[in-house]
DNA sequence: TTCCTCGTTGACTGACGAGTCAATCTGATC
DNA sequence: GATCAGATTGACTCGTCAGTCAACGAGGAA
C-alpha cells in the first residue's frame, strides 16, 4: 500500500527531486508550484496530497539533509586521539564532497535556507547553529590540550571555519570559482590549512611541525 | 527645485531611509511598497515617482553603500610599506564599524544582496567580486613579499578572510552572537587573529613574531 | 458486480500586491 | 490672478500563484 509496487515509482520522491532541480535552477520564490509538479510529471493537486504548502517540501529537503551533516560532524568528532586539524579536514571533506554529490541540493539548502536565515532558514536557526556547535566541540578539545590557541574561543572559531567554507560553496554555486574535481579535492585541505594554519607563512626559525 | 528647501524634507532620501528599516524588519520580500510608505509618511504612488520600481530601491541601498566599502578597501590597500595583516585588520574594522553604525542598512545589504547572490544580489555579483578582488589585492602583496603563505592563492585566502567576516554579521544580525560595543571591537581583531594567525597555537620551539 | 479507499487529476478561487494614472496640491513666475 | 511644472495623492487594475475541491481511476475486499 503506503510502499510502491515494483517499478511504480515514489511519486512523494519524485516530487522532492523534482523540487531540488526547480528550486536550484529558479530559486525557491521565483518557482511555482507548477514547475515543480510539471519537472515531476505528476499533476498539481498531488503536490498538496503529499506537503501542506510550498515551504513544507523545502523544509523536508533542508531538516533531511541537515541532519546527516549533524551526524557526520557528531561521528567525526567521536572519535578520539584524533588531532583537531583532521577531525576538521574530514568536517570540511564531508561538505564539500555532499556539495560534489548533490550540488543542486546542497545549493538549495544554502540559498535558500542557511544563507536565508531572514526569510525562510529563521525557522532552522536552531538547527544551523547545531551545526556551528559541532565544530566549536571539535575544536575547544584542541583549545584544551593546548593545540589551538586558547584566546579564541571556540564559538568563534566555529563561525570562521563554517563561514569560509559556506563562502567556497557559494564561489562553486554563482561560478566565481571553477567547479572541478581537483579544485574541489584541493580547498579540503587549503581551507583547513588556512583556517588552522593561517595564512602568514611560518617565521623561517620556526621549523615546520609537520610536512 | 530639486533641491529641498530648508525645513523641507529630502521624500527621496526619507523613502530610502524607511525602506532601510522596513526591508531590515520584514526582510525585502515580505514587505509591501505599501509598508515603506507608510514608514516613510509619504502617499504610495510616491515611491513610484522617486523609484521605478521596489527593486530599484534595494539597488540604490546596495550600490550606495558598496560603492563606499570599495573605495575604502582600495584606500586602505593604497598605503605602502602597511603590512597585510595591518591592513586586514582595517578593512575588518571598517565592515564590523560599518555594522556597529548602521546595523540595519548592513543587514539588509548582507541578507537581501549579498548572501541572496540567487535571486536579487545576481545582479551585483560583479561588484561582489570586487569586494574579493579587493581584499586579494592586499593578499597578493604579501605572498609576493613571502610574509604570506605562497601555496594558497590570494583569490582562496580572500574568499575565507571575506566569509569568516560575514558569518560573524550574520551571528549578530541573527542573535548568535552578542552584539556589544565590546564584543564588535574584539572581534576586529581575533578575526585577522583567526584568519592571518591560524587557530592552532605556535609550537612552544618557534618564538612570536610580534606582541 | 458492487463498494470502498486512496492515489490522482487539473480547473478554479481568492488573496495579495506591484505598478498605473487621473486628479489635486504647491509654490514659483510673470 | 493666471499659468505652469513638478510634487503628491490613493483608488484602481491586472497578473500571478498558493492552495482548494469535486470528480475520476485503479485495485482490493466482500
Amino acid at each position: 500500500m503506503a510502499t510502491a509496487r515494483a517499478g511504480a515509482p515514489d511519486k512523494r520522491r519524485m516530487i522532492l527531486d523534482a523540487a531540488v532541480t526547480v528550486f536550484a535552477r529558479q530559486g525557491f520564490h521565483n518557482c511555482r508550484v507548477s514547475d515543480v509538479a510539471d519537472e515531476a510529471g505528476v499533476a498539481y493537486g498531488l503536490v498538496y496530497h503529499y506537503f501542506d504548502s510550498k515551504e513544507e517540501i523545502l523544509n523536508q529537503l533542508f531538516l533531511e539533509r541537515w541532519q546527516i551533516m549533524l551526524d557526520a560532524i557528531a561521528e567525526i568528532d567521536s572519535h578520539e586521539h584524533v588531532p583537531a586539524r583532521d577531525k576538521l579536514y574530514q568536517v570540511a571533506g564531508f561538505i564539500i564532497e555532499s556539495y560534489r554529490n548533490e550540488p543542486d541540493l546542497m545549493k538549495v539548502i544554502i540559498v535558500e535556507v542557511t544563507r536565508a536565515a531572514n526569510s525562510f532558514g529563521r525557522l532552522h536557526l536552531d538547527k544551523i547553529r547545531e551545526a556551528y556547535d559541532g565544530i566549536a566541540a571539535i575544536v575547544e578539545t584542541a583549545r584544551q590540550d593546548g593545540t589551538f590557541k586558547a584566546d579564541i574561543s571556540s564559538e568563534f572559531a566555529a563561525l570562521c571555519f563554517y563561514g569560509a567554507i559556506e563562502q567556497l560553496l557559494s564561489g562553486w554555486i554563482f561560478d566565481l570559482l571553477p567547479s572541478t574535481d581537483e579544485e574541489f579535492e584541493r580547498s579540503k585541505g587549503l581551507v583547513v590549512d588556512a583556517i588552522c594554519g593561517g595564512l602568514e607563512a611560518p617565521s623561517a626559525s620556526a621549523p615546520a611541525v609537520s610536512g
